[in-house]
DNA sequence: AATGAATGAGGGTTCATTCAT
DNA sequence: TATGAATGAACCCTCATTCAT
């Protein structure tokens, strides 16, 4: 019998529990009123309990910020490489966009830990959590770019570099404001928003076409 | 005799010092690790005496949010009214990342509170501090846009009120977004940040003019 | 009104109180079960008082030790130093005795504090307390060794550093033993004890004179 | 079948195990961080199979101390009994030494055991386990005493009990300082310790010879 | 026999806040 | 007005120990 298995199954699965409790109290109440104590009762057991599973609370904002980038990976399946860069590059921003807009609570996460961490010290060589999912999109985001390029579909003026810090820049300043938005306020102006993000993808397909003058 | 307002002065000094004292501190560790106590130890006064000026810690953070907003108010005038309404667009945005790169550290302020705030419960009026900032300019690039449509220097196709809650919107996310970076990374960053700025003003303009389409 | 002065004063009462109940604490139970939370208990306050008084338990440990060994002080005044040398030694030797008896606690202390600090990380230049004891009655041993050897008291053959460094460390270790005796059998034995102390004392003459061989 | 005897080896080398694993334990961090948990994670075995062995860990201490005592037996073997009997006691004395030097962290745990049991509430009949170390040898050095007064090797004015007491004190409070000092100190004094166990020889065989006096 | 899971108890510490002067 | 003293509440964490399998 594969009794260590059956019981490494059922840890993961707690673990899993534990961390969606988790991310339901730091939504509700933010990180700086997120604690173990609480989080124990919430889930009606005991604070060792919690001890065992995690080595503490930062512990367990930290495997809830993984899971949610490993859960969040941009999937670039999907994306024939032989169509015109250009509609690629529309089609992955808007994909985006759905991704944020469908999995928000995930931004919001990620943006109060941001934030959070701000001051804490912390190895140096660790990124914010935002910018390693941007840098997970950025490789891709640059063959394409370079292909246009080559296809002479944008400006010459161009640095490719520059046009991908400028529009990764832009797009996590933006997604994380909408992370960061009150429920409610989010509710009222979804709409509005996915528009913005829409004009935002004209915006950028301008900037490349033209380099930015006209 | 005004001994009153003599009073009045002295308690406002001391307000302002130890709003001073807790903006230091702010910066520094972070919402989460300020407190009373060491803000007191800081100042070389009781904690008692704090709370005579403040009633807690929220409203220390709330009395210093407030002030950075009085002093953060952006100045209009200078901006000579009967200027090409585009060029002023111009120097009007210039002028408001001028500001955020010289007082960076109220913008981080404002930012750190946003997350602060976020699930604290508020008066529902309320509104982030960010979004105060923001409506406060834009009245002012209302003005200017309609006067620049009337002059037919923009796209017909432009609606002045979508435009501005675009431009703001993507303003103000930028500007978060400078605000809680790191300090090290922001001196690192600084010129580029300033670059993109500038780029995102070229945007502005050239979506003004074609309505965001080639 | 010298209001300072006067808190200043009963911090200092209370301080001493706290290290009163503290060593009783220690004495009845061992360094292992001192806690700060059965301390406050005891003098019926809070914790938290006891944190305004001491920075951790430890502190107070650390506290108590220093107290202790600033009473302790040998006191070198009446020991006339024109007495014939060996005189002054055995007066000094039995000065220190009577001491240790009339203090037993106080061995005892710093014979558990040593025992418990001795796995604990600690500054590289800080010493035992009973080291620190130690030393500060060598340097007036020295001089008397000296004195005792130019007069042609004691052996050529002895080397004065060697010959303290034995009687230091032999003295210690004797000491030590009567502070860490178990109490009921510290009464039964405290008589053969003196004896052992008196003997001693006689070894260390015969040594002193014959060098250590016959 | 002798099944149940195999099975009780296995148990007693368990129990060893378990034991060594204390020993390096205590060694490296004192009693007071001892703790079951930790040991049992360091034998990479359960704390529920460490209880089967042991009743807690006050039950692991004293059984260390239990085998300690058990194989520090002074062997006494190989003292020819014919000889004279004050170069038999240089020959123990010095066998003694060898000894503790030799197994120095035997010494070191029997002395933190005895600082660590002090205040433990223990049946009244059991000793520190360096008295019951020392009155092992108690008995041996008194026929050797006899033997030599007999022989009118050692002065009449001493009593074989008082001597004994007296050098076994001695001895005793210098080995149990040997074994409390930390094993850096140790290292660097080491050659100077040694020549003290000899001067102290030395000396107690001139008492021996002179009753103490010149 | 061995182990994963779970927990009560309790120590360490910090914080906001009140009281008395 | 200012402050020293004091504390309740709450959080963090570890340890010994038991239960069920």
């Amino acid at each position: 019998m594969d009794k260590t298995a059956y019981f490494e199954q059922i840890r993961q699965k707690r673990r899993n529990d534990i961390l969606d409790a988790a991310r339901d109290m730091i939504l509700q109440q933010g990180m700086n009123d997120f604690n173990i104590q609480q989080l124990a009762r919430k889930l009606d057991i005991s604070t060792v309990t919690l001890y065992k599973y995690f080595k503490n609370s930062e512990d367990i904002a930290l495997a809830l910020q993984e899971r949610i980038l490993e859960t969040q990976k941009p999937s670039l399946s999907g994306f024939a490489s032989d169509d015109n860069p250009l509609t690629l590059f529309s089609d992955f921003h808007r994909a985006l966009y759905r991704n944020v807009f469908k999995n928000r609570e995930r931004v919001t996460l990620l943006a109060l830990f941001e934030a959070y961490l701000r001051n804490k010290p912390r190895p140096a060589e660790e990124q914010s959590a935002f910018w390693t999912y941007a840098s997970q999109m950025r490789h891709f985001l640059e063959r394409l770019l370079e292909k246009a390029q080559s296809q002479n579909l944008i400006s010459d003026s161009i640095s490719t570099d520059d046009a991908l810090d400028f529009i990764m820049g832009i797009n996590v300043a933006f997604i994380r404001q909408i992370g960061l938005m009150d429920d409610e306020h989010f509710k009222l102006e979804e709409e509005n928003i996915k528009r913005r993000a829409e004009q935002l993808l004209n915006l950028f397909i301008l900037y490349l076409k033209t380099g930015g003058t006209v």
